[in-house]
DNA sequence: ATATATTTTTAGGTTAGCCTAAATTTTTTA
DNA sequence: TAAAAAATTTAGGCTAACCTAAAAATATAT
């Protein structure tokens, strides 16, 4: 059977939460990601459970289960797929996006989802660098590093960043820093942990450790 | 406020069964075609009336009011402009589309829209020769000829179809009738209506009364 | 014009997804 | 380890959009 709108993003959330390692997710971790109550979750966990998508004993938490797991996937893959074609083709600022693919994401046709992977040139990363599944569903997280952990003298590409909060985005907008720029760490101040760095051999710009925090950087 | 999916969908299928003279839609008409059943209808017309969507006197049916008219055109706007994308830029069929947009007609945003129509190229028809809204909700509907108003000795262009389901733009597409083909009658049978028509001054093929009534066309 | 048929509405019910308040279980802390 | 705190579930309700069955209004036919 069908999965509604409400279910999928159950499982998306689940999947996010859970991690790479799959750890359990509470239900008032649910709670909070869906903007709904603890109450709701656990209606809505029961359901799940019932229809095999969710991994769930009373108290315990939950974890997906291999068909749960596919569905998140293939939700993920359909809101990545739309973000580029809003950036790439519509124009759209990877500030703004997010809200539009939550509600395409849920369109339910498994060959537009293919004609638009295809249009798109078969896409490996999304506009804020988050991994593409592929058709058959196969998920690789590249392993970056965070920010936080470039060492002074380090040359590192931007690929990525942790937080989609669309002021963070703008922030970075205005200070230059873009998918694929490079990043040289100048300074590192001891007492707040905020940065000096040169972005493509250019301008040097100050980063708090809260931005730090949210980069995903590779070293080349 | 915002209307919901359901909402939309009976302010957009009250305007297409009102007609260009605006009659008024009867509740069992309702019913057939959002598929449900007349007392159904009847709750959710007391819903659409309350919020100032339709005129609505009780068993005496109902026609949109001016704020419901711009949220039907607005719903057809999106349903047009997602299937001039599917056919021209996905390469769906115009026999592929019409589920697809039927869901996509519902995202909610009106920058998405006007990004869309000019990524398109700001269309004036969808893949079916029906005319598509302009930002502003005028909708002019060209005054096409049926079929089988045309005389023998005529040509004529092929501008659009009354039916859309896919079963019938299969048989078109079999018959090498697209939209813009040159038709010439050669020959209109007197006992079934049916009739013989020259494509693109090349392959002659025979036509039923039923595919003439559902052909929309133009003379030259 | 009255009886019959058709259309529409009302009454009362269902399900999905949410809610609050109260009960229960688990976790933390002293 | 017992009491307090936090997390979770249960119980009971709500709304949107649907349903069936019955009642009411309108239209049709004799």
């Amino acid at each position: 059977m069908q999965n509604s709108f409400t279910e999928e993003n159950y499982l998306k959330i689940i999947h996010a939460l859970s991690g790479r390692d799959g750890a359990e997710v509470s239900t008032n971790a649910l709670a909070e990601s869906t903007s709904t109550r603890a109450a709701s979750v656990t209606d809505m966990l029961r359901k799940l459970a019932d229809k095999g998508l969710i991994h769930y004993k009373k108290y315990q938490g939950v974890t997906l289960t291999e068909s749960g797991e596919k569905v998140a996937i293939k939700v993920i893959r359909k809101h990545r797929l739309w973000e580029v074609f809003l950036v790439e083709k519509l124009g759209f600022g990877w500030d703004e996006v997010h809200d539009i693919a939550e509600e395409l994401e849920h369109i339910p046709s498994e060959v537009l989802v293919e004609k638009l992977d295809a249009f798109l040139g078969h896409p490996k990363f999304d506009p804020h660098g988050d991994p593409i599944p592929d058709a058959k569903g196969n998920l690789t997280e590249p392993d970056y590093l965070i920010m936080t952990d470039v060492q002074v003298g380090e040359k590192v590409l931007m690929m990525g960043v942790l937080d989609h909060a669309p002021s963070f985005l703008q922030h970075l907008d205005r200070s230059g820093i873009t998918l694929g720029a490079v990043i040289e760490v100048q300074e590192i101040n001891e007492y707040d942990k905020s940065a000096s760095v040169r972005i493509n051999g250019g301008q040097t710009l100050f980063i708090s450790l809260e931005v730090s925090k949210n980069l995903l950087v590779q070293r080349r």
